[in-house]
DNA sequence: GTATGTGCAAAACCTTTGCAGGTTA
DNA sequence: TAACCTGCAAAGGTTTTGCACATAC
């Protein structure tokens, strides 16, 4: 079951610890855009020694390794995908949720030029949205 | 040379403050997205007895009624922008500044269109690309 | 065996809040 | 005058840091 997890901290030369297998393992099974906090709190349940620092710590080097990708589009905390190509999202108001969107714009190499053209140097292009989200709506 | 942020501020129903006018100009003058801690420090200078509540008061007034907005790429603090209307802005993972990109996308509505037809409301779109800006590029 | 990771507590950082005194319309 | 704003200090929430102990390779 973590043999995925295992291969995939490898590749990327992380040391393998329970503590990261966990964490990837949780971002891979739920596409939901958790929190720092989220994470630590249900690993933690099975794993009452878990520690939020291990959690960040886990969070920072997959960053960095181009495992997830983190946003932020509150202005608060930072979440978390395990998706690393680029998507839009859209973000929910009332109640925080981020929806993955699934279109892809045909005209990102263009904004992309025009940056380029200015002098700059481009990694990476995001888009989002925000509004209230269908399951928000609905409660009125 | 205040009557144009007294015209603003009383068309929005603000009370007028110096602190507010001055909040007011400094983002203005400047388009360079900057955070609550810089806009407090530079205006300090000339009125000390300035304080950080007032301008983070002054900034949520002038968000709530649409004079500026305030973004977050970096996943740290707020930066605040005099310009509302939608434009791709351009985040400097060297230095961390924020520049404006000239470019309408025609692609907006369709994404729109996409989340909508789920059962969402889109109240707000934006898009940003992250790298290396050229001054940054330029000191190697 | 050595370098690296973990967990705890404390600190740092940005933003918000409570309240007394001052200012605007 | 009545409502609102300011500034200070303290609290709140998220992320980072320092350090002793434990673990991976």
């Amino acid at each position: 079951m973590f043999e995925k997890y295992v291969k995939l901290l490898k590749e990327n030369s992380i040391k393998i610890t329970s503590q990261r297998l966990d964490v990837l393992r949780y971002l891979d099974d739920r596409r939901t855009h958790p929190t720092a906090e989220q994470i630590y709190l249900d690993i933690k349940e099975k794993n009452p020694s878990l520690s939020k620092t291990t959690v960040y710590n886990s969070l920072d080097i997959f960053k960095e390794k181009g495992i997830i990708q983190s946003l932020t589009i509150s202005g608060s905390e930072l979440r978390y995908d395990f998706e690393t190509k680029m998507h839009h999202h859209f973000f929910c108001t009332e109640c925080g949720r981020i929806y993955d969107v699934d279109f892809k714009c045909p005209n990102v190499e263009k904004v992309r030029q025009r940056i380029r053209s200015e002098g700059h140097q481009v990694d990476e292009t995001c888009g989002y949205s925000k509004g209230v989200c269908k399951l928000c709506l609905k409660k009125g």
